[in-house]
DNA sequence: AGTCTAGGCCGAATCGATTCGATCGGCGAT
DNA sequence: ATCGCCGATCGAATCGATTCGGCCTAGACT
């Protein structure tokens, strides 16, 4: 074993030096029953002797059968999600919704990868379950989940389930997005979407690709788009990220013949790649081409006050915390859909007359 | 209990079922042992029926005596550590560094308060603990760790104890700034701290007050720009925020016949928070107040090119996660020091000569 | 053909604490 | 004075899995 192997003091110890029973030495830690004043106080004296650090944790929350530990799934790497600021104010809100538990957030992953050792989603020693992002394995999950016994709310993701699920108004705030657009005159409207399937397939939007989506987000604003473009094509992007936005505005934007008078992006950090992609191309925005995003993050080294749908992140994360507070003390928790409002920046313009 | 009293299937009962020992099923599951093919299949199919979602971890870890979590303990609320955008990077880099373990991150903070169910550093399941940021708490903290034979790296927190610790130059690297404020032809330069004791006591740089220090950055970078401007007073802030930068420079620059030409901040936030008290009061940065910063971030809002020392805050975390993983091999873990680097921006000019 | 070997499986101890039910004085009430 | 009750404490079962040592049997080697 370690080669400390120094037996560290169990509560056995200290009850056999303060000469009392185990069961009283245990009463005398958790408070949970009464014990004489002096009782307590030999006890806690044997264990400063011993430099016994108090009940171990492994013990008492297999004894409890709860662990004090949330556990956040995020749909990608850890690295990823700290990348994406409007991850960075969900987690910010669920830590601040679970507050009253004075749990822990366990940062957990959702690549199905599962190590030797690893601790995943199937082996992870939470009391609940925060689902961040609209995952596209979010079926396996939740069938693991289920098994289990640990109870889930889900932020963004149709699970289908009898889990709560905090959400905003997707396809309706896509619809108003475009809306706008369609009033200042554009016609000829492409989108970079979020990843529909679980392999992240980046490409055009395929009729196969649709239909075989899991994320119900990247779909509900593509319909919200379509409710206003029916003709409406575009690509899916790999991510949502700046450089994921570049890549597929680079594409759409190829053909100088045929372009498109505008762009609706899926989230800010699509549109910012948008914008870096126009720009590369000589485009000037809003006068060639509008852009319109989706979070209302600011994003960092962005020149543009960019025309988006602004979500609250912070207040998503919160709800979904305090539906983990709900469901651990045995009240059904509600779902939750808040509504996003559409901000007008720089991105947008009335379209260039064809020529 | 739960209401959903419905006990879940134990290895027993899977055992049972698959009519082997609990031993046998257990080396299915686990794969540490021989287990004829037909067996473990028997045994995997009877997990399935009974819906059984593999051993549980709380149990596990009890016996294996390891979580597969490491900790990541933050010396404040975690929704302000998700503000900073340090603490971001460092998380990034820690969550790369601990990879191969296939561990999952669980954050924690140093509060001291410790509810009831709470999960505190006292009592988490963790196999080892990166301490993030220089808390005055230290001490305390590691004192705990050490008695619950936790290992433990440290990122800027001078431990004395046989702790690893990854830290950078801070005092060659404020030394550096100083001395570029010097070149400049500065000469009346004030300070903004970093707080130096568990109370993040606000206010005058007073002998008692780093006397008492328990907060090994502030002093660091404190010394190095005194081993240039050896006069040079100011303020303690009460966190690395804009908010605490703005408050500490209103006092340094209340007496406008009394202000000096230059403020060195010891972070990034703080200079923000210090330039927009500058502009607040009618000054311009950097005719009248040159601002140096530290950490080389972006700072969201800020419209100026910070003149600040760099100091490569991923780098730094991965090698907490790589300390970590070769602690947890048995290897001897060796401290780290990186080096920052002055980034000249447009925050800092030559002094207007005073009347 | 006899013995040795090793794979495959089982029993039981163990990890460290929590907690239910029982025991035992001592004190207030009748 | 006695009954009953309550607070303090103890014993022992329990949480759910891992793992060490031992046993059995079939195949291999001489």
């Amino acid at each position: 074993m370690q080669p400390d192997a120094a037996q560290r003091p169990t509560l056995a110890d200290v009850a056999a030096r303060a000469g009392v029973s185990q069961s009283t030495a245990s009463l005398a830690f958790s408070g949970s029953g009464p014990v004489s004043a002096a009782t307590k106080e030999r006890v806690l004296a044997a264990a400063s002797d011993l430099g016994y650090a108090g009940p171990d944790p492994r013990a008492r929350s297999l004894r409890r059968g709860r662990s004090g530990i949330v556990g956040v799934v995020l749909e990608e790497r850890v690295r990823a999600a700290f990348l994406d600021p409007v991850k960075i104010q969900m987690l910010d809100g669920i830590s601040e919704g679970i507050a009253p538990l004075g749990a822990g957030l366990l940062l957990l992953t959702d690549t199905g990868e599962a190590g030797e050792n690893a601790v995943s989603i199937e082996s992870a020693p939470v009391d609940a379950v925060v689902l961040v992002g609209c995952s596209p394995r979010l079926g396996v999950t939740i069938e693991a989940l289920r098994r289990r016994g640990i109870p889930a709310v889900a932020i963004e993701g149709d699970t289908g389930e009898d889990i709560p699920e905090i959400s905003i108004d997707n396809l309706q705030a896509t619809r108003r997005g475009a809306e706008y657009l369609r009033q200042l005159g554009h016609t000829d409207v492409a989108i970079v979407t979020l990843p529909f399937d679980a392999a992240r397939t980046r490409g055009p939007l395929t009729r196969e690709l649709l239909e075989s989506s899991t994320a119900a987000t990247a779909s509900q604003r593509l319909a919200g788009a379509r409710e206003i473009f029916p003709e409406a094509t575009g690509r899916a992007a790999g991510a949502s990220s700046i450089e994921e936005g570049l890549e597929a505005a680079r594409a759409l934007l190829a053909d100088p013949e045929n372009r498109p008078t505008a762009i609706i992006a899926q989230s800010d950090l699509l549109a910012a790649g948008v914008i870096q992609a126009a720009e590369e191309l000589g485009m000037q925005v809003p006068a060639d081409l509008s852009v319109l995003g989706f979070d209302g993050i600011r994003v960092d080294g962005l020149q543009h006050d960019l025309t988006t749908l602004a979500q609250p992140s912070v207040a998503k994360g919160r709800a979904a915390g305090e539906a983990v507070v709900q469901m651990l003390s045995g009240e059904p928790p509600a779902s939750r859909c808040f509504t996003s409002t559409l901000h007008v920046g720089d991105t947008t313009a009335v379209p260039r007359t064809a020529g």
